[in-house]
DNA sequence: TTTCAATATCGTAATATTGCAATATATAAA
DNA sequence: TTTATATATTGCAATATTACGATATTGAAA
């Protein structure tokens, strides 16, 4: 059907899986190894990094916002964006801690 | 258009937003829940655990599978299904490093 | 206040994803 | 070999995502 059944799925695994949503695009990844790279910018300077329509860009910029991936700060007429540190510590605790549970050898 | 401009981004992003999106549905989620859960299991165990025809799980365990995030080993007429440990490692590497170069203030 | 610059929103076309019924395949047991 | 069990594949219908042109909005400067 194309509508994923949330409601059959805990708040908890509808969150995940929206925030990995938000990182399941490679401009996306891109945007967010840009900001890894110059720490700050402003969403004209993604524009120009990479190949994508300027719309197309804001468009991507709203979605890492939304799952609070980065944040954004008005600058006079601009916007200066950001990667949002805390999410990348609880993302990263929750795969560490994945693998420390996992058996090395299964099935 | 609903196509990704995967050409014109490297490899890398291209295999970090796939990966990504082999995670970013609520039932995959789940799947990988139950399985850190469990150790290992057959395709059924999950068709009765989640709220989900077996066609749909079968055809989520093939993405997780294409991913590389689970394993299925042929078991008699079952298959069984686990975790593949070594994903979350780099996984959990790669954001704890994004986590080590960021700054706690940005803009 | 007009104009410019930076970003957001709208509308839409192309494509991808999700879920399932029906059906196929494969292995084990009878 | 027939039958039952476990899983995969196919073929859809419904919905979501991606990208961009056109246009709106917002703030600064002229």
């Amino acid at each position: 059907m194309g509508i994923t059944k949330s409601e059959s799925f805990t708040t908890e695994q509808n969150d995940m899986a929206n925030l990995f949503k938000a990182m399941a695009n490679p401009a996306r990844v891109a945007i967010i190894q840009y900001l890894l790279k110059v720490d700050s910018c402003i969403c004209g300077d993604i524009v120009n990094e990479l190949p994508l329509a300027q719309p197309t860009i804001s468009q991507h910029l709203k979605e890492l916002k939304n799952a609070n991936i980065i944040q954004g700060t008005i600058e006079g007429k601009s916007i200066c964006y950001c990667l949002n540190k805390d999410v990348f510590e609880s993302i990263g605790r929750y795969f560490m801690g994945m693998y420390i549970k996992l058996d090395a050898k299964c099935c």
